[in-house]
Formats: C-alpha cells, structure tokens, sequence
DNA sequence: CTGTCCATGTAATTCGTTACATGATTCA
DNA sequence: TGAATCATGTAACGAATTACATGGACAG
C-alpha cells in the first residue's frame, strides 16, 4: 500500500486537489511510483476514510468545483511511521517485458530486438535529459548546504539518473553483442 | 500478459513441471519477472485452455505424481510472435517503496533511512555476487563465439549486473550526502 | 519428531489498468 | 469547430499477493 503513503507525502508540503496531485505526482514522485487519475481519486476516498486526510469543497468561477485536500495529525503521524518502519528485506519484484523478449531474443528475426532496443534507449536517453534538466534548474547549490528535506528529494532524483545512465550503458553492450547477428 | 510468454520462454528449451517451472524461474528469468507458485499454476491452466502447452501425467514411486508441460507448435509460433512485436514505448512503471521513503526522509528520525538504506544495500551486494558467479560459471567463453541463444541469456544477466552496479553507486551517493545528518 | 523437498492446487482480496462518462472554458 | 485544460468520478476487468490446504519421503 505505497501509493496511499506516497499521496501522503505529496500532500505534506501542501494541500492540493485530486487533479493537482495526479499532475503533480508525474513529474516527481511518479519517476519512481505512477498511477492514473483513478488510482490517485479512489486511494483519496480510502485515506479520507482512515481520517489521514480532509477536503473541503471550494467553488470557482468559470472553473468546475474541486476538493482540496490536506493531510490531518494522524495522517502525518501514520506517514512518519510508515517512513521510518523498515520493510525487512523486500526487494522491489523487476518487471521487465522487454528482457524476457531479449532472453528469447532468438526466436525473433534478427533484426527485431535491435529495433525494441534502439527504441527503448531513445526513450530512456530522452528521460536521462529530463533529470539531468532538474538536477540543473531545482538542485544546483552546493550539496553540503542543502536543506534535508531537498537533500532526500535530490537523493531519488540522483538515483533516476544513475538508473539511466546504466541503462544506456547497457544498450551499448547488447548493440555490440548482437551486432553481427543482424 | 508477460508472465504467459515468459513461462512459454522457458519450456522452449525443454518441458518442465510446474514446481521445476517455479523453481527455473526464480534463478534466470525470475531476476527480472518473479512469480508465485500459485501464478504460474494459474498461468499454466490459461496456456493450456488457449492450446499453447499441452501436459502429460507422469506417476512417481515414493513421489507424488506430476504433471509435464510442453510447448506446443502453436505456443511456439504465439512465443516467436510475442518476441517479435514491438511494444510501442511503454517504459515499464517503477515502483519503488524504498524511494518514496527517501523523498520523504526528512520526516523519519535521521538513523531510520540511513539503515534502510544499507540494508538495501547488503541485498543488492549479494544479489550483484550471484550475477557474477553465474557470469564466470556459464559465460566465460569468447563473446563473439557464443551461440545465440546464449548471446541473448548473456545480454540480460549483463543488464542486472549492470543495475545493481548503479544501485550501489548510489548507495554510496546516498550515505556521503546524509550522513551529517544522522 | 521436526523441518525441508516434492508437488499441486483453491479462495479471497487488493492493486492497477482500461473503458466509459460529464461539462464548462479557453485558445488556435 | 475542435483540441486542451480543469475537475471529478464509476464499472469492469486483469494481474498479483496472501492465506489456506494436503500429503508422503527422507534427513538431522
């Protein structure tokens, strides 16, 4: 149940509607936790109930209603202990289509993993740039003196770049592998 | 629908039960698609109703009795269509609980991340460890040399190997940067 | 005599995706 | 006139986890 913790601390810098969270979520936490607007507005009925967090309902002129929701004491409480709380051991399942393709990758005509792979590492060279981007405009100060709350954000965003870049790295290797094949 | 192919993946090779699939899985292909027993008994009844496997029943003494799947021609042909199919750029979702933890850091008392975090660490050092034994156990050979088949195996332990490199890279990153704090 | 290996499943539940639905405003 | 932004949901489905269940053989 993480997407429930990770709305938690979204909401504990501030309040924010459903739809401010969904938008907020991809371009922050959502690097390493997604999830659809239907996800974000059904755990938000289910965290409201468990009283971790309230809304209150706000009109608007020329604009639809919304519900801006805040976290409450023992939502921030619970989001505490659920940061602190070691989860003995569980490494994240990998869940990768594209490897177990490349683990059969010779049932294809040669050509077709060459071309999933290019692809893929498009995408991610393009994601590495998103990141590098970040790391430039939000963490450009000298680390030492960082804020912690800032430290632990730029800690996730160094680990996305990393992830990345060994990613690329690993693209260069299958494409020298596999090569000759095609 | 991945777990399907990946269970077709691997009784390509050779037939297998469903406790030898569960038990192949998760030293290969389960490094980057793990599965529960229960899932792939599942997964194998769906196979079979779509024709893909077929089973043949085989009585033990002083064993209980077992079922073996094998692929069918079908199955194959599906196997070699799936591998070949482009899937148009969905990046595979991260999702991370350990990172969500980190972002919101600030908020656990200053120890709690930096143990998480070398717990993490210990694993993906052990994990790293079995990539590379496997490495020099079964990939020793000249590259270029290995048949295809294995080029491709290769290619994915290459991939872990290359993960978990980055993953304690980070960790590393990640100590230096909060370690004032604690 | 306790635990591990072999071997197979059912059932309940939760988590996540996809499809469907509405409706005003603003910009090209 | 048609797309994008703001704003919220329900319903159905599929994928994955967790719990429960059985039973003989063999090693320490």
């Amino acid at each position: 149940v993480s997407l429930r913790h990770a709305i938690l601390a979204v909401l504990s810098s501030r309040p924010r509607t459903g739809y401010e969270l969904v938008h907020s979520i991809d371009g922050s936490i959502g690097f390493f936790w997604s999830a659809t607007h239907q996800q974000v507005y059904k755990e938000l009925q289910a965290l409201e109930k468990a009283q971790w967090v309230r809304h209150r309902e706000v009109a608007q002129a020329a604009k639809p209603d919304k519900k801006v929701f805040r976290i409450t004491d023992s939502g921030l409480k619970e989001l505490k202990r659920w940061v602190a709380e070691d989860d003995e051991g569980d490494a994240p399942p990998v869940r990768d289509a594209l490897l177990i393709r490349c683990w059969a990758g010779h049932l294809a005509p040669p050509g077709a993993l060459a071309r999933a792979l290019e692809q893929q590492r498009k995408k991610r060279q393009e994601r590495l740039a998103t990141y590098r981007l970040i790391e430039r405009e939000h963490f450009s100060g000298e680390r030492a003196r960082m804020a912690p709350p800032d430290r632990f954000k730029y800690l996730t965003l160094r680990r996305g770049i990393l992830i990345e870049e060994a990613w690329l790295k690993w693209a260069e290797e299958a494409k020298a592998l596999i090569s000759d094949l095609c």
